[in-house]
DNA sequence: AAGCTTGCTGACTTCGTGTCAGTAGTGTAA
DNA sequence: TTACACTACTGACACGAAGTCAGCAAGCTT
């Protein structure tokens, strides 16, 4: 099944043995192919090596336990998605259609990796590591809107009695819980809904009481600090 | 320690036997202990035991698992938490000062039984049954909410463009997921700036493009349905 | 005092995790 | 080609926590 190639000297054909690289990759994809189906709960790393050719104790040689690869996955999906959501995080152009943007970007790469972010966020509370990781996962996403909203603030887009930081934080959240409850698992829920329910969140905590009518393009900073 | 009383018939002392719902309820005690103090995870049989005077086996007398203490835990708090934020679901008056009202209540509950909140939603994927229980609590809140959204889409203080069954759930996450975040263990948050931003989004949300200025004190119908 | 009920426990089984010594494929050097 | 070194891999073990059960003893009833 996989003909792999030796990257030190020569190529070299294998038979059923593999290279680290491949074998981790493969429980990875186990682990995603049973998260599909089934909730975390009821992962044991005996289930996930047997979606592999592999022996349970072999999978410790890859991950110190199962929440390592569930953080492995999520380092996976981290990348897709910050780029998905870049419109409205370091755009230009007119907030309101631009945020409905980021945020169909967000719902996108949730509908496609939802189980992960879905296991994710139930494995980090079992983990102390695990529980870091997704914090800090979370984070960045607090600090990415926390500036855009400062820097829209400063541009009279959006009330300046707002609180970055908290209502950065709150959004965020709202997000991660609706969409992994709507995608988390299937069958999965109506995405344009859900997108219109949280565009429309987003929009009236926002820019629902700004002190200006909003058809601005041009941020006055799009540096985020001075 | 715990001196006793028989309820059945006559008054009686007991040295170190409990009843039932006696010792029942000093496990539960233990637990909200041990939740204030350690995260749901680090919770065993043994370790719950150890804070009552009984040995980890008579713990099956009372709950069949772990999970079924934080489910009667969950039960316990729900009545408390749906008293103090009566004013908004089935109240009258300014709807913005009312809904601030309604989540202080909602915030100080919180604040008082964090823990045990932050218990169930971590426990709640790794238990089918509290799952359920846990999604069944929301729904109750879901089902509160759109209905109050619905009754002020009649009145003209909400916009009809909104989704009353969305909108309330994803309100009620965010609340949830706020919350257990900030006061879920210790030290605890700053509640005044949480009641704060979470009213800010509630209201934008709600009340930030109606398409009436609202000062309304008498909603048409006090009755959810009809 | 005798006997029944029942709260309670020591000891066992089961299950999943994590470890480790040992084996068998696979390149390297003579 | 042979011998050796390396390493991916595994069978078998130890450990920890859950859940079970037969038996004990406290306390009520007659």
């Amino acid at each position: 099944m996989s003909v792999t190639q030796k990257s030190t000297t020569k190529a070299t054909r294998r038979s059923r043995r593999h290279l680290p690289d491949e074998s981790q990759q493969l429980i990875r994809q186990s682990a995603v192919r049973f998260l599909w189906e089934h909730p975390f709960r009821d992962l044991t790393v005996a289930k996930l090596m047997a979606g592999t050719e592999l022996s349970r104790p072999s999978f410790y040689q890859y991950f110190s336990d199962l929440h390592c690869v569930i953080e492995s996955l999520l380092g996976e999906v981290e990348a897709v998605m910050h780029q998905t959501a870049n419109p409205w995080i370091s755009g230009e152009g007119e907030p309101i259609s631009v945020l409905r943007a980021s945020l169909g970007g967000v719902v996108k790469t949730v509908v496609e990796h939802g189980p992960i972010f879905r296991a994710v966020s139930e494995a980090a509370p079992l983990d102390e590591r695990l529980e870091k990781s997704w914090s800090v996962f979370m984070g960045r996403w607090d600090a990415a809107v926390r500036a855009r909203i400062e820097a829209q603030q400063r541009d009279g887009l959006i009330s300046p009695s707002i609180n970055a930081q908290r209502t950065a934080n709150a959004l965020n959240s709202l997000n991660a819980s609706v969409l992994i409850s709507e995608f988390g698992r299937q069958p999965q829920g109506d995405s344009d809904a859900v997108l219109e329910t949280l565009h429309g969140i987003w929009v009236g905590t926002l820019y629902g009481r700004s002190p200006k009518r909003l058809r601005a393009s041009k941020p006055s900073t799009t540096k985020h600090s001075k």
